[in-house]
DNA sequence: TTAATAAAGGATATAAGGGTCTTTTATTAG
DNA sequence: CTAATAAAAGACCCTTATATCCTTTATTAA
């Protein structure tokens, strides 16, 4: 078989390094330590100034927070810890991910849908309505329990 | 908010404009007339090079067929036509798309599931198995009794 | 056999995502 | 105040997906 190879995700990869970076923080920051941008790229295994272009986003977002110099680094308020899961993929990748086509076709809807709309209807808004009812603290929490890698 | 823009997607373009031309072939290809990459292009507003070069693959992976030279074209075989959705999306996107962890992570299953996991996984089973179990042939006729725009 | 047609194939260009590097700004300890 | 630290910010580069162009091959009609 011959093919593209051209691997295609649900989230991009800014994405997924944000949403495992707001995960890290949460189960490592503490007030007497913040997270800093090293132990994060260290920990997780991800390019330390690609990671830091998400922090920076994450943080102008308001989803996380972050203090600079020594023994500074990234942290969640409690209002950070109430943001949805929803949101930092809607910052990352952009709103349309839950709402677009999966063929692409901008006048598809449910009153004139595409050949597979109603198939893909079904799965992506019960995601979509998952993490939209997960907050971090809650996320973290699980992860904590579960004892799950990430 | 200050956003990526990075739009992200389920299927690559190419993989969508290839749902959409095998649709579209099997809509308007008849024994009298088969269907050119001009003609496929004007009606799926799709550029025309960029739609051959997916024409080329799917052929090259039988998916559809078709001849060359004067009324020459595409169109579908019996065979062709049993081929189902989730064959192209494999040749298009590649194999991992309904099977990677949603957040990358390489050692991610059921039993060490990511902190996404069973919320991923039931999206994307669900949709995988339908597409599994949905040929060419019966795509084509719900398009068509349905009336759907392609 | 030749001209016309249309897909196949190869090479190349463009845009976006992913990734790196350097400089600037803010904070803290001494 | 100064030096050290760490995030913020901006410029830049690489790879891949997307898109285009040009040449070759196969087929048909005349």
């Amino acid at each position: 078989m011959t093919t593209n190879q051209s691997e295609s995700h649900v989230l991009s990869k800014s994405c997924q390094y944000a949403l495992r970076a707001v995960v890290y923080i949460a189960a490592h920051s503490t007030t007497t330590h913040l997270v800093g941008a090293q132990e994060m790229a260290d920990g997780l295994d991800i390019p330390k100034h690609f990671l830091s272009k998400i922090l920076q986003q994450l943080t102008r977002n308001q989803v996380i927070s972050s203090t600079k110099g020594p023994h500074g680094g990234f942290f969640l308020s409690k209002e950070n810890e109430r943001i949805t899961i929803d949101r930092i993929v809607e910052i990352m990748d952009g709103p349309g991910l839950f709402k677009a086509c999966v063929l692409g076709l901008p006048q598809c809807s449910s009153t004139k849908p595409c050949p597979l709309h109603f198939q893909a209807v079904e799965y992506r808004d019960g995601l979509y309505n998952k993490l939209k009812r997960l907050n971090i603290k809650e996320l973290a929490l699980v992860v904590h329990q579960e004892n799950i890698k990430i």
